[in-house]
DNA sequence: GAGCAGTGTACAAAATCTGTACACCGCTTC
DNA sequence: GAAGCGGTGTACAGATTTTGTACACTGCTC
């Protein structure tokens, strides 16, 4: 497919977002500073809006698929720190223009994407039953993009390495007790799959 | 005009330059890397080389606007040596897989350039004849490029770092001889434009 | 000599990008 | 409060770019 110019697009506005909060970004400044035709943008996105949607769908992906092979929780979310640092001006200028259900929203997403995936690579899967695993997820997901809220609402001065290698081990000890449970219960003939 | 599926055929042409020699290069990699179809290359160049051709012409430019500017000889060929360093394994593998000729080509175009710009750039034009001023250059274009050329030969051994500055400083020396030399004809009668 | 992987070319169709134009909104300024 | 300004969003025709398909050719290998 070879979208160059949406990924130009997406570029131009992290850039715009690293240095003013949303509500001060023009379409004209983003086609400008990528040197395109404002139909163009247009022929992408239906407005910045859209646009936002779209970088948020596509950091998930992003975020997530790193995950997708990562040996522990912990390590799981160092890399997910890492990310966050990365992009920490961009999520705070969000954060400062948008409503907190849209940030909600991104944080669940990649929450929920990265917790999800990191269960079935524990394998965590075989040893619950699918409710319980949904539930489980449920409660990670909110959790992590909760802590995040919090931590971004405080100004991010917490150091999100040690934070998030604190949460994963939580949560590694948490699954491992989740397993355990699971396997109990199969031992008293409860059901495995829902 | 924004001719983003090109700068992407440089970009994966470049990352492919960092890991084997041209002459391993394929289009179909090249294209497969930035998932566009094999047409969409031959849209844009003619042919691998007309490629090679094109970055070296990029990085001429690049190279040389960086210079442009810049306060002393020693700055600028300081941030030459930093460019070298950055491309070094592309140029490497250039130079093992491209005739003597083409790299010559390369490095000739990227000393002139930076040569001529620096030469204006410190007001030597108004100092000495056209004449001279063009032997000068081709002087200093040939004496840095014929260096680069046995440097990359003989592996990169040396700190670019510090030969560039001690080339540098040689430079900046003669450059004020010759404006020195340049003032002496001027007060003896001599033309100093051609 | 057949099979394979790559090159280079041709052409039509599809997708993308641009220029122009218009209606609309919020803001400032006279 | 009307005019001007800068931005938004939409429409559409036309230009440019990208793709799919196909074919002839080369060099290599088995």
């Amino acid at each position: 497919m070879a979208q160059f110019t949406k990924k130009a697009i997406v570029e131009a506005f992290l850039e715009l977002l690293n240095e003013k909060p949303l509500d001060k970004i023009t379409v004209k400044e983003i086609v400008d500073s990528c040197e395109i035709n404002r139909n163009t943008f247009y022929y992408h996105f239906e407005d910045i809006r859209a646009l936002l949607t779209f970088v948020i769908d596509g950091e998930v992906e992003r975020v997530a698929a790193k995950h997708a092979d990562v040996e522990s929780l912990e390590e799981g979310f160092i890399e997910a720190a890492h990310f966050a640092l990365s992009n920490k001006r961009a999520v705070y200028h969000i954060y400062n223009s948008v409503s907190r259900e849209e940030l909600e929203r991104y944080l669940n997403s990649i929450a929920e994407e990265v917790v999800r995936r990191l269960a079935e690579g524990l394998k965590v899967t075989r040893e619950v039953s699918e409710l319980d695993r949904e539930l489980i997820i449920h409660f990670y997901k909110c959790g992590l993009s909760g802590m995040v809220m919090a931590w971004v609402g405080e100004g991010m001065k917490a150091d999100p390495e040690q934070m998030i290698r604190s949460l994963g081990k939580l949560l590694e000890g948490s699954i491992s007790a989740a397993m355990e449970k699971g396997r109990q219960r199969k031992r008293a003939g409860g059901k495995t799959t829902g």
